[in-house]
DNA sequence: TCGACGATGACGTCGCGTCAAGGTAA
DNA sequence: ATTACCTTGACGCGACGTCATCGTCG
């Protein structure tokens, strides 16, 4: 059994099968190919560096970032610098991400507070919802990072 | 200057023209177009249905439940139900996001203070980075929304 | 005539999920 | 023969930004 198939390779790493694929599109593994039927055959150590993946993004590293670090290992380079460097990066993004969020939060929970002594509106013509349009104007800077919204997974 | 191209609306709503495009294509708006030359026209009272769009984004609210809002609205029914409605759910969300937000950064900021007292090492074929393979695989469910992560603006 | 504006259209973002339409393995 | 697997490919998500190519206004 030192060879699996996606699904097999998947299920030993706690992904999907369709997750492989696409991690392989981009070069992160690199499975051999049956010449028979074309299938993708991973030789049992692509486990640990699915499992490898994994663990990175559970730390916030995207996949391309993911592909850097296993290129710099491949060519016999230390990736822990640049390890070090992103993680220190996505660290204050997701700071900044967070307060964002909290700003986002208090001003719904603000709103809906405020709402619940106002009285459903029907329609006139010269505004879309009193509720939404009651709402002030805090108009703070909004630089937000504009990309790179996380995902877990 | 009842009537307003797309970038002097945009201009008096603090956004872009490219954005005003975006929304007219979506529906939101709804210029009239000058025969000769296919220019968007935009009426004044266009002014305070962007306006609308904005303040309804700072809300939490994507465009799609935007253009239901003025759909209900359009057709005399109140929207303010299901405007309520949405932002409960949106709050509830929110919540779930930052605590997957919160989670990262615990996690993140474990691993750099863990790394600080261990060495950059080289590749040995084995591992890709000890670093972030050193990192305990905690493996909490990670149950998340999937999509509909925000971006304010 | 030139530069700022207008138009449409397509691609990129991020990490897959979800079809679709078919071939293969046991 | 059935069923669960495999293949490639394309589209969807969200809200635009960023070209590219072109026509128009002042």
């Amino acid at each position: 059994m030192s060879i699996l198939t996606v699904t097999e390779l998947a299920n030993r790493s706690g992904t999907t099968p369709h997750a492989v694929r696409y991690y392989t599109r981009l070069g992160l593994l690199q499975p051999e190919r049956n010449p028979d039927n074309g299938y993708r055959l991973y030789r049992n150590s692509e486990v640990n560096w699915l499992r490898f993946i994994r663990k990175a993004k559970q730390l916030g590293y995207t996949l391309s970032e993911i592909r850097e670090i296993m290129h710099d290992s491949d060519q016999g380079q230390s990736p822990c610098p640049r390890v070090r460097e992103i993680l220190e990066r996505r660290i204050d993004e997701n700071r900044q991400q967070l307060e964002e969020l909290m700003n986002l939060q208090t001003r719904m929970e603000q709103a809906l507070k405020q709402w619940v002594t106002m009285p459903n509106g029907n329609p006139d013509g010269h505004s879309v919802c009193h509720l939404i349009e009651s709402f002030a104007n805090t108009e703070e800077s909004p630089q937000a990072p504009k990309h790179r919204l996380h995902q877990v997974n």
